[in-house]
DNA sequence: ATAATTGCAAATTTTTTGCAGGTTC
DNA sequence: GAACCTGCAAAAAATTTGCAATTAT
């Protein structure tokens, strides 16, 4: 369970009801849509905009609070901030769901950016398919 | 040098003048957003129109001629399918290049996901940094 | 007290759609 | 000639903006 006042002032951000709400909505899914995090923060808080909302995430994306993750076909989910790790997202249902990576994996990979002179910044490996459930 | 007309006829499509145009863009530019697409286009053959470059982009990612490849913060761009490769992000200047990547990476890492009972279709692995030439 | 944040409504931007005329095979 | 494709203009969807009122520190 994340504190998020907390996550929040760590990076210059005032812990507004709203903000709160949002990485509420977004630590329980997991990895949700723009259009998800309004539906779901609506059922409890009813006066909560869409438009607060676009300019939270991006704010919140910008200090590195949240991550984007921007998904073949559909619109981005966005996550929590977290460690390196893969996502496996179903292309029939929809879900986005983390594996660690193996360390050894990332460093042979890295090191091939490196030598094209390339400052890394972040990463992202995603692997598209269908999902056990989707496959019955 | 690919054979446009060919490979549409391979995916079921008609080789439609435009979509030559529109598959020549983007094998010159590697990879490219659909504003950027129309922008080339029209250069040369002013009257396509963007709704028929929805449409094709589209029919294209459909038909497996084209991948879409999407950009945390930008509009996704597209690339002509090739094999599995890794893409190195410039969060700066926004070029996207192509590395092969090296087979046993591959190998470890597809393993992991199979063990989640998933049924791999697709893969994208994309590092967001900053490239030699706009470190300067 | 101050600066930041919110919600609203309007503006803008992006994407999709329907259909008449034209093109490919 | 049949099915498919294109361009246009209009519609729909997604995102951004400006501003007065409210809230966090």
């Amino acid at each position: 369970m994340v504190d998020y006042p907390q996550l929040l002032k760590e990076h210059d951000l005032k812990a507004t009801f709203q903000r709160t709400q949002i990485l509420g909505v977004i630590e329980k899914f997991g990895h949700i849509s723009i259009d998800s995090i309004y539906e779901e923060v609506s059922k409890v808080h009813s006066s909560l905009s869409l438009a607060t909302i676009y300019k939270n995430i991006l704010m919140m994306v910008e200090r590195g609070v949240l991550t984007e993750v921007p998904i073949i076909g559909k619109k981005s989910k966005y996550e929590i901030t977290k460690d390196d790790h893969l996502h496996l997202i179903c292309t029939k249902c929809g879900k986005v769901m983390d594996r660690d990576l193996d360390d050894e994996i990332d460093n042979d990979t890295l090191r091939a950016a490196k030598e094209s002179g390339f400052v890394l910044d972040q990463r992202q490996l995603n692997l598209y398919g269908e999902c056990k459930e989707c496959r019955g």
